[in-house]
RNA sequence: GGUCCCAUAGCUCAACCGGAUAGAGCAUCAGUUUUCUAAACUGACGGUUACAAGUUCGAGUCUUGUUGGGAUCACCA
């Protein structure tokens, strides 16, 4: 069931009948037709006028008749300019909306005919256990875990995965914090949650660090220097020594305090309705990279330096030298990515892709750690794949947690939760909900505002987040299309009390005069569904399903307006319209879903 | 300085591998309710797609240059 395709192909013959032209119809380029314009699907003629030694308008009208002689499935043909407009007859589009929406068989496989079957690693979220998570991270986690289940619709096989960045020199900057400021302090005593107890600790070191910094440069030394020299850091880089030599004290801090960090995290991803399949701890594979870093010294791709550090030399491929291994033997950032990729595709060898979806201020990290493992000679290193997605900034800028600018994710999610209440509230849609069924569903519209908001825009581009207006609730935005989906659960609700309609999922429609064009509309939107979540998951994006549902919720909404459902004057045509509702709201759903976004029945 | 990314309506974003008269929402203004949920619908206003050349049937999209903004090039992560 694929209209598009099965179009493509007469086009093709068509193509070739008349102008002995050879094309695969995957490589026809089809689009919808424009409103302004009568037809369904429009052909763009231009690439064939070299051939058919035709003007563009004639090239149409050929192409046109060719098929309507040929097949019974156009209504109409017109050409305008270059571009050859295709009509498909009711009966057609009927014999597809049966297929679909009678055997109510709509979990819309896209596998097409070429596509393989994948598998895929999705990592997302990786969080340092040094500090809460922020809106950056939302937009990561929200973006990884949509692209996973649009990735899974499209007929892969996913693992989503985290990388917990539980150790290293941030973390013991917190640890420091805390064992020299902290005074026992613990998420129970101070009622903090345990990941911003530890951060607001990760933040006193900062201060610390940086009057120490400031005493050393009015002695004298120069900024470098006493950055380097400053007491607090040099101790933070001896617990950093202490903890890669497994010292228990160190250990145990660092264990209570991470643990904290964890419940944190937690809580947030379940608002987040975030979820993985496997967790990695960066303090289980570090050690995995420094034999990495070892068989690279073997091989002769890596060196060492005099003072013990280990480094990769890429300049000849356009980059710099790299740091591996510091000279006082600690792993860096990206010994430990060499050590858990490696574990990665050993643990799962049929493993095609690993998708890394980290923001682009890391693209030339990505950059590097693919290039060493293809010097490495791993067979699976162009299977890395640095999904880089853009920053989240404020109006007056980027976000900084040092300046106390971030916008704090459990926060966020809060005053979503609020200003959903708010609303709900005072327009009194939930007057006959229980205080517990309206709860739920203030966090589903909180949350389906939050989630759309960030999903709708193309995630490699930098978006703009403004904190003094609230996220809308009107227009382009999750609730509106929750709105939606909640109107046809109601009018279909409404319909099976009904003894003419009750039954209306089990009839197969019969249409006894043409098909209005508001109609159509929705049946053409809905057709394009599996093509959609192909193109998602080939980029990756989980915008071009945001913008798909919005235009699908539009659409419906125009002909909810116009168009009687459940009262049509005919019992077909109210049939008719409920199955078409029907299958328009199960779309809705399913889209929604692909972004993590529940929808309600009644709001 | 080297490398890379970005610039579309007052604001936030679209534009399906180069296709028709560049579209939505917000904001502003004017309408729509005895009829299935007005978080909706209809209309108006709003553009030299930063600027300048080039490529061709055709450019917001590709090439080059200019201007403006961002990222990165750490013994940070």
């Amino acid at each position: 069931m694929n209209i598009e395709h099965d179009l493509k192909i007469k086009i093709a013959e068509a193509l070739y009948a008349l102008y002995n032209i050879t094309i695969s119809p995957e490589s026809i380029q089809l689009t919808e037709t424009r409103k302004e314009f009568e037809g369904d699907f429009t052909l763009v003629v231009f690439p064939f006028i070299k051939e058919s030694r035709l003007s563009p308008e004639e090239t149409g009208k050929s192409i046109g008749e060719y098929i309507s002689n040929n097949f019974n499935t156009l209504a109409n043909f017109n050409v305008v300019k270059g571009f050859l407009n295709l009509g498909l007859s009711d009966g057609q589009w009927l014999e597809y909306f049966n297929e679909v929406g009678y055997l109510n068989k709509f979990i819309l496989k896209v596998k097409g005919n070429d596509s393989i079957v994948k598998n895929v690693m999705v990592e997302y979220s990786s969080p340092n256990t040094n500090k809460p998570l922020h809106l950056g991270h939302v937009r990561n986690n929200l973006l990884g875990y949509s692209v996973a289940e649009i990735l899974k619709e499209a007929g892969n096989s996913v693992k989503k995965a985290n990388l917990i960045n539980d150790r290293g020199i941030h973390i013991c900057k917190s640890m420091l914090a805390w064992q020299r400021w902290g005074n026992g302090e613990t998420p129970d005593s101070s009622g903090l949650k345990g990941d911003h107890l530890v951060g607001k600790y990760y933040v006193k070191f900062d201060k610390e660090y940086k009057k120490e910094i400031e005493e050393l440069m009015k002695n004298g030394l120069n900024e470098d220097e006493a950055k380097k020299q400053a007491p607090v850091i040099i101790d933070a880089q001896e617990m950093l020594i202490k903890w890669e030599q497994g010292d228990s004290s160190v250990m145990e801090l660092w264990k209570t305090m991470n643990g904290w960090v964890y419940e944190g995290f937690d809580a947030t991803y379940k608002k987040l309705g975030v979820d993985f399949d496997k967790i990695y701890y960066e303090s289980q594979t570090y050690l995995l990279g420094k034999a990495i870093v070892e068989e690279g010294l073997q091989k002769g791709i890596f060196y060492k330096k005099e003072d013990g550090s280990v480094w990769v030399d890429l300049t000849e491929d356009g980059l710099d030298e790299k740091l591996l291994l510091r000279g006082d033997g600690t792993s860096v950032y990206i010994t430990q990515d060499l050590g858990t990729a490696a574990l990665r595709f050993e643990e799962y060898p049929n493993l095609d892709q690993l998708i890394y979806v980290v923001g682009n201020e890391q693209e030339y990290h990505f950059k590097v750690l693919k290039l060493i493992f293809k010097k490495l000679g791993k067979p699976w290193w162009d299977g890395l794949y640095h999904l880089s997605y853009g920053m989240v900034n404020l109006p007056s800028g980027k976000m900084k947690s040092r300046e106390g600018t971030v916008v704090d994710a459990d926060e966020l999610i809060e005053e979503m939760v609020n200003t959903s209440r708010d609303t709900t509230l005072a327009l009194g849609k939930v007057e006959d909900f229980t205080m517990e069924q309206a709860e739920k569903l203030f966090y589903k519209l909180g949350m389906g505002a939050l989630k759309y908001y960030i999903l709708k825009v193309d995630a490699k581009k930098t978006m703009l987040f403004n904190p003094a207006e609230s996220i809308d609730f009107n227009g382009n935005t999750g609730p509106f299309i929750q709105y939606t989906y909640a109107r046809i659960c109601s009018v279909i609700r409404k319909a099976e009390k009904l003894d003419g309609l009750k039954s209306f999922r089990q009839q197969s429609v019969l249409l006894d005069r043409p098909m209005m064009q508001k109609e159509k509309d929705i049946l053409r939107h809905v057709f394009q569904f599996p093509n959609i979540v192909h193109g998602a998951a080939t980029e990756l994006s989980p915008s071009i399903v945001a913008n798909y549902v919005y235009e699908l919720a539009k659409l419906f909404n125009t002909f909810y307006h116009d168009c009687p459902i459940a009262d049509a004057e005919k019992v077909n045509t109210s049939l008719f319209r409920l199955q078409l509702s029907n299958i328009a709201g199960q779309t809705i759903k399913e889209c929604m879903r692909l972004m993590g976004i529940k929808v309600p029945e009644q709001m």
